[in-house]
DNA sequence: AAAATTACATACTTATCGGTACAGAAGTTC
DNA sequence: GAACTTCTGTACCGATAAGTATGTAATTTT
């Protein structure tokens, strides 16, 4: 990905650095509300630097989404260790929380998803297939909670990974909206308490 | 708010059809991502026909709104003449469903809330006002149910509104992403599973 | 029929979009 | 130090954005 060219003049910034700000303003503004110039801006580097650094936009982007999963979205990974299903829903949820009650309010994922629709890049599709893969992840640990007899009642693992995500994605909304942490928290209690249990 | 003339060269479209196909734009593409051009592709008028019926982007997106609300967000309205906690949700989730598997995947206030976020117009204000109000008639009648015993156990009427508007968002999202009817009927049927009765 | 009024159609304005050409600056290699 | 390579800065490209000026067509009023 990221050719360190020893030869010729040296790069004036940090890749990681810039990138970092890029993120910040992709999440604030969405992909196609963030301007070039909004990110050279941000980034604190010209036009150039960043096409010659980054590729284009949609590249910069994905890139990004990268360092977003990695930094971001590592709750996620957690939460599939808990030892019930309970479990992994109490660490999603809190740890969804945590991601999208900070400097940008809302998952960036959500954001993306909703802001490219209709959009002619195909960055809608690797946003989709992003968020797939971390729903199969979900899934695949449902259905063990499901075999493991976490539920007291038949239910469908698709059924309940669907439910979880949907919960989160509308927390998003409500990030996105104004609503403060405390009052996530409380939906996230409410969806807990009336949790199936284990 | 339309003044009809019946002076000089008559209108050779009608405000209340524009308008619709207008709707219909707005929801397929958010307020950001339709041009113009879009509007008055879809619309079949010109330019400065809609300038001269509808003022300007912003206000025609309001007036769009305010079509949406009427037509396609009665359902909320019904809702809250359920006689019991659960009817209420019932018929929120499921009419919300109705709304959001149509044509235009989705609810358009929730992608208009998403899609304006650091916009310089206004339009997020308005959007935010208008999902208050529903939000603040789903508020009291909880209230009410609350009063009225149909919740078993104790529970604050903020936060089961906060958290049925989060599902409600969340199917949005859900919605956009490509999930059809039946999925959401299932994500609606567990959520009512799981539902303190009544 | 003439004047007044309103709407339509073409073509334009200014601003911004994503992306790039080109020249000079700052390094390494020989 | 000369050649080569890579990055930076300015200034630009064509395309498209929202919005409008202007002339003409269609209707009512007088």
């Amino acid at each position: 990905m990221e050719k360190l060219a020893t030869r010729g003049r040296p790069r004036e910034f940090e890749i990681e650095q810039a990138l970092a700000a890029a993120l910040q303003v992709f999440w604030d503004k969405g992909y196609e509300g963030a301007s070039i110039s909004d990110l050279t801006g941000a980034m604190g580097i010209t036009r150039p630097s960043l096409y010659a650094a980054f590729g284009n936009k949609e590249e910069l982007f994905k890139q990004a989404l990268d360092l977003y999963e990695t930094e971001k979205l590592s709750y996620v990974g957690r939460a599939l260790e808990a030892e019930t299903a309970k479990g992994v829903a109490e660490r999603f949820l809190y740890g969804s929380i945590e991601n999208i009650t900070g400097d940008c309010p809302g998952c960036l994922g959500v954001i993306a998803s909703v802001n490219c629709r209709g959009g002619t890049s195909d960055i809608s599709d690797d946003v989709q297939r992003r968020a797939q893969s971390s729903s199969e992840a979900l899934l695949t640990r449902m259905q063990r909670a499901i075999d493991e007899g976490d539920f007291p009642t038949a239910i469908d693992a698709e059924t309940i990974t669907r439910y979880l995500m949907t919960i989160l994605q509308g927390m998003s909304v409500q990030a996105g909206s104004g609503a403060n942490r405390h009052e996530l928290e409380q939906v996230a209690e409410t969806a807990l308490a009336m949790w199936p249990s284990r």
